[in-house]
DNA sequence: GTGAAAGCGCTAACAG
DNA sequence: CTGTTAGCGCTTTCAC
């Protein structure tokens, strides 16, 4: 009987370890590390050898060998609730952008994972931060009681946020002044002449909804015009919550004459209810956002919104945190930006007195 | 002299592993092992000791460990070029949704990292594949000559690619009907009422270029236009190469009245050059995209396009990347799905004879 | 039921 | 200059 022999279908080829090279040039496993590595201390000649050798043979440091020895994985860690920012979030695209092309820059991979909040959210946390996948971390959303912050500061791995929370713990964050940029927003239209302005608020366990809000309020307070908390409802940042609350607002009467949402997302919402209802966005309904994300350029009509830089954050937390991870000192620990207000047509005319 | 003992500022705190629960336990580094990991081998007291003492020292698996010793990751790469498709493109952060949802579902994490394109584009996946970082790989944008897919087929690591290349090889990929895609788009513009088309297409490394633009050019030559390659520019798949593309298109005598180009970021590019002329996109000159990102329903006018549905496809590709890492048989090794004609506001009015 | 021993692939301390 | 030894933390035979 005939046994063919097959070539078996390695499902990936047998690897080339510093043990093969050692094997096919003589040397030890100990001068074949050193001399790929580039120690000094290796003969010219030998290292060639070496050096070759590895090339015809295709080696390739197994990584997870290193990491475990180094103990040090040159990977930056970013978790996302599963919603809330949604990876599809144009904010989030944008952070995660301007995260990743700086991580590059300093030969740092990213490692992104995902997790329901929840009560089991810390899971995930543990797993890559407790299990040393990852040299530091980056936290985003923040919120005002934030575990995550305070299991990572317990741990002692490196991390920076972006956002601030309310905490007693000293932690380096990047953030933007909300408070300041609802307020300069909310003057805006009410410079414009409105009275009556809705606010679509963010779910309160985020700092950030706090700080907008309270900008909101202290503009309309020190305009004389007080706060109505009729005026003021909470959606889920997404497009169609922003949509869903606005419908609230509508309801009114009399309605609003101006609508802002704390994100462009919810803004963009609203626009779709006012057309909904036959309303013109920045006509009947004067709109405001918050993000300055690309859509909120390209909507008709262009929306206004504070801007804030997400690109140059998500590049600014990054550096942090690789900063930090190589135990460099920070010369800013915490940083507020300020957001800048771009006008749109969606602010509308000045409403005639 | 007194000296002061010092709590030395460790910057994590010693880690606790199967050893420390050893020592603390009594029992020896395997049987911990074993009970930790369910065995049913372990006496249910000891197995109820040790578990209870791992909680209690906050024991995390140390996971590069665990990597090591099994051979096995549970995590997926994806490797982006620095630029196209950048991490900003809204194209992009659609496909990664989908990968990044899709991977959760089976417990995957997911690498990410970037690498200029160019004659070293091959080390970030000697690095990351040949590193043994990850399980597989996905590959977006397929080149018509594509080392990367020959790369991963040498060394045998699963890999799932969006799009398609002109190899001999037989590989796994999932891709939209591009050629279908531009013939069904260039047909609706001739079927109301116009004849000279511009075409801005896509860097011709890219395979999907070739494909969409033959579908164009099938189109113009089945209704007896022609093919004019006058009318064809080739831009970056930017909003702003598309908006310079257009300008070249603008400066023809006679002008196109109508421009598709082949990518949505780049029709959005179009409108914004139109608008510089003073020309009025959807009236003055009809606008056609690719890809339905979100923006393209946001713009103004709204953006004519055909869809693909990107979020599905990043779900779809990691899908079957996980099951060809667990050693699955794929039902459908190569998928072709069909894009879908969205007219919108951008295609304008039919031309009068 | 439990433990000893081996080894994943790599690097580093230390001899010589 | 080079090799020996040791060990990162984990899992997996294989004995007892």
């Amino acid at each position: 009987m005939l046994v063919v022999w097959d070539m078996p279908k390695t499902r990936r080829s047998e690897h080339v370890t510093l043990k093969t090279i050692a094997e096919a040039t003589g040397y030890s496993v100990t001068t074949v590390s050193r001399a790929l590595a580039g120690y000094s201390d290796v003969a010219e000649r030998t290292r060639k050898l070496i050096v070759e050798t590895a090339e015809q043979l295709g080696y390739q440091p197994n990584i997870t060998a290193r990491q475990l020895r180094q103990k040090r994985t040159n990977t930056v860690g970013l978790i996302l609730p599963t919603f809330s920012p949604r990876f599809s979030d144009p904010f989030f695209s944008e952070l995660l952008a301007g995260i990743g092309n700086q991580a590059a820059l300093s030969r740092y991979d990213l490692l992104i994972s995902t997790q329901a909040p929840g009560p089991d959210e810390l899971e995930a946390y543990r797993r890559i931060a407790g299990g040393q996948r990852v040299d530091g971390l980056l936290i985003v959303r923040a919120r005002e009681q934030d575990p995550r912050i305070k299991y990572l500061q317990e741990i002692g791995l490196p991390f920076v946020v972006f956002g601030r929370s309310h905490l007693d713990q000293d932690y380096p964050y990047v953030d933007v002044n909300g408070e300041l940029g609802l307020h300069v927003l909310t003057k805006h239209f009410i410079g414009l002449g409105h009275r009556r302005i809705g606010y679509i608020s963010a779910p309160p366990d985020l700092t950030f909804a706090h700080l907008r809000l309270s900008g909101y309020r202290r503009a309309l307070e020190e305009s004389g015009i007080g706060y109505d908390e009729r005026l003021v409802v909470i959606g889920d940042l997404t497009r169609r919550g922003g949509a869903q609350a606005a419908e609230n607002l509508l309801a009114l009467d009399p309605r609003p004459t101006a609508i802002i949402a704390a994100n462009d997302l919810m803004a963009l919402g609203v626009m779709e209810a006012l057309r909904r209802k036959g309303l013109e966005p920045g006509k009947d309904v004067a709109v405001g956002g918050f993000d300055g994300v690309p859509e909120s350029e390209f909507a008709s009509p262009p929306l206004t919104t504070m801007r804030q830089p997400i690109y140059e954050i998500g590049q600014r937390i990054c550096q942090m945190l690789i900063r930090l991870i190589n135990g460099e000192h920070l010369a800013e620990r915490h940083v507020l930006l300020q957001p800048e207000l771009i006008v749109r047509q969606s602010s509308g005319q000045p409403i005639p007195i």
